[in-house]
DNA sequence: CTGTGTAGATAGACTTGTCTATTTATAGAG
DNA sequence: CTCTATAAATAGACAAGTCTATCTACACAG
């Protein structure tokens, strides 16, 4: 379910497609989800904003230091945007502004996700030397910065966007004026 | 029809409903928008974000210096945002990510916005003398960092990451290391 | 009468969640 | 081992409602 939600967003995914996709009766579906579709979906964004913070991890305990580390993030998220014709850009930001008082626990989710990516950048980043308080605001520019590009590289199906992003990036990691 | 739309996106906000709180009866919609709901929607959006483009002129010919007009468009960015609870954003990026193959005006709509904001603003810095070729990509940094941070905002319920995107941007504009 | 516009019913294709069977797996007695 | 009883899980029909778009009927100006 991950990627249509990632792709069609929460609303545009059905309970019916995804029972025809996956070849899963109704009746199991909500056996083992008796929160129905908000439910479902949850722990299918949890599992995608997983994986994504693995990575995240992954690419800084990888990294000879924490630029390339930001770099490497950058141009992951725009080779996935470019294999799926820039059909596919955050897996979480269109369930992020769909949900809302009407879905809580797919908005704790999003919450949830998004703390856990801006977590491990900032972890990530102190582990390659950067000083704890700067961390914390250059991760949070990260996550922003990557959120906004990947929402405009998708809507202007070009990945400059995120070029810029990775420089600016890269200046508020390295240089310190 | 631009606040539903801003609030809960293009697939959320129904006909039925508009055609509930403005009292216009069914026919009447189909004889003025023959496009039906995407019609509608894409005015709307190309409204919204008309006047979202003459406000960002506005500040930028009032403001003094173009690190003011930055602060001043982030600040009524935020200013929007917490008089709503955090439930009005950006008033296109809800439809920015949910317009598809399927919806292909609405998407056109979309990028025609993006671009008239970031021509806006790439615009305004010139004028306050930032040189044609760095306005263009602060421009789009800007846009990045704006569009980032009200994700981030409205999802987290924080004015945080509009601060962080203010002091990113200032630094982007005024500090040339 | 004709053309413009409005009003609201209707169609037909979805939606999600519940419901009752039916199948499969597990456990225990003899 | 075999048979039975109970639980777990699956299957798919069904209900009730929503959605958009079309269609017919009607009002009214020129």
């Amino acid at each position: 379910m991950g990627a249509s939600l990632q792709e069609h967003g929460y609303r545009a995914t059905s309970t019916t497609q995804i029972l025809a996709e996956t070849g899963i009766s109704r009746g199991s579906l909500y056996f083992h989800f008796p929160g129905g579709k908000e439910a479902l979906a949850t722990t299918a964004l949890l599992a995608s904003g997983g994986r994504v913070t693995a990575w995240i991890n992954s690419e800084f305990s990888q990294a000879s230091d924490a630029v390339a580390a930001a770099c490497q993030l950058i141009d992951g998220f725009a080779a996935g945007l470019s294999a799926t014709n820039f059909r596919k850009g955050c897996p979480v930001a269109l369930c992020a502004l769909e949900a809302g008082e009407q879905e809580p626990a797919l908005s704790e989710a999003v919450r949830t996700v998004y703390a856990d990516w801006q977590r491990a950048i900032e972890e990530g980043l102190s582990s390659h030397g950067v000083e704890a308080g700067a961390a914390a605001e250059i991760a949070q520019l990260a996550l922003i910065q990557i959120e906004g590009a990947l929402l405009l590289a998708r809507s202007a199906r070009s990945l400059h966007p995120l070029n810029v992003a990775k420089t600016a990036l890269i200046r508020a990691i390295g240089g310190k004026p």
